[in-house]
DNA sequence: CGAAATCTTGAGTATAATCAAAAACGGTGG
DNA sequence: CCACCGTTTTTGATTATACTCAAGATTTCG
């Protein structure tokens, strides 16, 4: 009784709750634990490719990618990364980091070294599985990625990105009324999809022509849902989202 | 000393004692460990998207591909898999498939219950790691592809391809003198590159031509190892090999 | 208010797709 | 061993999606 945390929550305590429900025993280790918390502003290399880091990072709050860059310099960005995240958990297992992670908007990060890790996997063996399930679901992310970047035309590819950008963060908690945060600018869409910038222009200008979507400032709202799913061939399960968080 | 396995391996413990250095202990639950296998034919699903097994496989020999289908009948393969590998190990925490599992030769296959696993896991925790960091090494080749196809154009997105390829074989033992299997058709390296099997055909002859490969029946000799990766833009940190296996 | 970043538009070009058909290959059975 | 059939590879001609280059409009932020 004394140590009840009911109430108190975390991203990350939400997070893995979704996942597990969480017991209250689990529930109060995770907000105990010892976490290094930084403010980032935007565009700013949080880790980079080839760093040996002793430690991963949390989004307790902003906008974040991950992203690779080639030889002549063209980039790849492989996620979007939103409250709750946790980006480079892989560097638990893989000592040299292979891709970047860097902010797009102001982030407040919380640092935890892998150690803690190691042993609240070691001692909370659910939470161990449900951090690598965590691994897993962004493998799942990445081949659905790789799927649409290779295999759908531009206008599909972009109307496929924003359900799952809308369906994620929904799944945040950070939607209303069809509408939610867009911090990513044109040149970060384009490296995420495999485009040029301009023709992610296009292609935005052809979507909002087309009704689909409203798309100003920062803020984007999906009009037609239905028929934005359809062109992109969005099928969630992929996002592997649990029960009621499925649900549109 | 009764039980001593030194000198008998698998294809698995093969690979977990490049990572981890298998004791005898460990060599030997994983040589017992109860295995259903059989021989599969060329080009048929091992298991599909939507599937929610209760086990998960191991390639024991042949090779095998994981794809997606989109909505209009297009396919993204993900990953081309040899002996050793244990294409659908995220099954094991993700209850539904998202992608299918086909083999491209003949296979023998080698399936184990999840429960197993998860037993093993639990009890050797040095091998639950490295399962987990096999499949955070997955997360990472499909970076590199996602990469690949969204920023590099078809010629050079084929010598990465080829590269990566000829490095994974040589891993496992299965290249000589520069030459080693290549059993995928022209339409299979199609829906791994993201383009059309008439393109890859091109690029190939091009590189056939630039004498960089030599590919004939289900062969393939690399003439120039060093202009291919240049061409290529390959490093293989992301494929987080270990020590001499890094080795060229 | 002004500079920098971002977004928008246009014109010309290139990489890769599409369509179609022929050649080569690989396995099978007579 | 060779003929045959289906698959795979190859080649050609045309088209389309997306890129490049460039400049102008708009927004953002100090």
């Amino acid at each position: 009784m004394a140590l009840s945390n009911h109430g108190h929550s975390t991203p990350l305590t939400q997070k893995l709750d979704n996942i597990i429900n969480l017991t209250d025993d689990e529930r109060s280790v995770l907000i105990n634990l010892p976490m290094q918390v930084q403010t980032i502003t935007a565009d700013q290399d949080i880790v980079r490719e080839g760093d040996r880091p002793a430690r991963s990072c949390v989004i307790l709050d902003g906008y974040a990618v991950t992203y690779k860059t080639t030889g002549d310099g063209k980039r790849q960005i492989h996620a979007f990364h939103i409250r709750g995240d946790v980006p480079d958990l892989q560097s638990l297992h893989l000592t040299v980091l292979d891709n970047s992670l860097s902010t797009i908007t102001t982030c407040i990060v919380g640092f935890i070294q892998h150690e803690v890790v190691r042993d609240l996997c070691r001692r909370y063996p659910r939470i161990g599985e449900a951090l690598w399930r965590e691994t897993l679901i962004d493998a799942s992310i990445f081949r659905e990625w790789m799927t649409n970047v290779g295999r759908r035309e531009a206008y599909d590819r972009m109307s496929h990105l924003l359900c799952e950008w809308m369906t994620r963060l929904r799944t945040a908690g950070l939607v209303q009324d069809h509408t939610c945060d867009m911090p990513m600018t044109q040149q970060e869409l384009a490296d995420a999809m495999g485009v040029t910038p301009v023709h992610v222009n296009r292609v935005l200008q052809e979507l909002r022509g087309d009704g689909l979507i409203e798309l100003k400032g920062n803020k984007l709202t999906i009009l037609d849902w239905e028929q934005l799913k359809a062109v992109g061939d969005f099928d969630p399960t992929y996002l592997h989202l649990v029960r009621e968080q499925a649900a549109a």
